[in-house]
DNA sequence: ACAGTATATACTAAAATAGGTATATTTCAC
DNA sequence: GTGAAATATACCTATTTTAGTATATACTGT
């Protein structure tokens, strides 16, 4: 993984907040579409782009892929994300509000156990 | 000049090569040219570019126009730079390298004034 | 005014990227 | 094995990006 293709993926800004997304942990396609308000295909045409880049991996649980950052995390990667959430732009607010609609959705999917993946809520104790 | 813009530029390895070479003091396109051995159009149009953008100014000295990265320069852009220099990876070694070729040319440069922008190879005292 | 050097731009073609619609695959519950 | 849910892929089109050729512009020295 060159440097050149770490941007490449990160100057997309819809990438970049799903990189910040999965930084909070395991997430799910159909949270992710719904956190970042996209359709279907386009987040799993993303996904698979970034997975084959090695930046993120999946799994399976049932009928959901759950995706999350190939650890350890890019240096570069990490070097980005920690710069921009302690910045003042508006790319850099919208990551910090994506952090907390995704604790927001989370918290809702933890009271429903058959909405909710094991690897994203398990530590809220839900399913 | 938001932060998908900046990794828009830098996701270009001539590019960021460019942004590399400025950050040690200004250079004219075609010297330019000769250290990143590249065609005078893609260069002329690679600084319209980042000139564009704000990432770097011109100022016409004879014949000669004198690029530099805009000053200050901007904190993403210095972050990303410095943390590539401590790095190794083919491009990291690159952007090394460079600077040595940078030294070189201007060192060539000093000994003869005609060839020398002042801008340039000022502190050489050559012309 | 003219020739030469350095740089920029117009125009065009090729290539890469992105997004949509329709369809396929995988898994689960029954 | 059938249907429903979640996700992936094929195929097509629109948009953007890139790079080349030819030409224009700006400046200098004569």
């Amino acid at each position: 993984m060159e440097a050149s293709d770490i941007y490449k993926c990160i100057a997309d800004t819809q990438r970049l907040r799903i990189i910040n997304l999965l930084d909070e942990g395991p997430l799910c396609v159909c949270h992710l579409q719904e956190i970042l308000n996209a359709t279907q295909v386009k987040m799993s045409k993303q996904l698979a782009g970034m997975k084959q880049l090695g930046i993120i991996e999946s799994q399976r649980e049932g009928t959901w892929m759950i995706y999350s950052l190939t650890q350890p995390l890019h240096g570069l990667i990490q070097f980005n994300l920690d710069y921009l959430l302690g910045a003042t732009c508006a790319e850099c607010n919208q990551l910090q509000q994506d952090i907390f609609n995704r604790h927001k959705i989370v918290d809702a999917l933890a009271k429903n156990a058959s909405d909710c993946p094991k690897s994203v809520c398990g530590d809220n104790a839900c399913c």
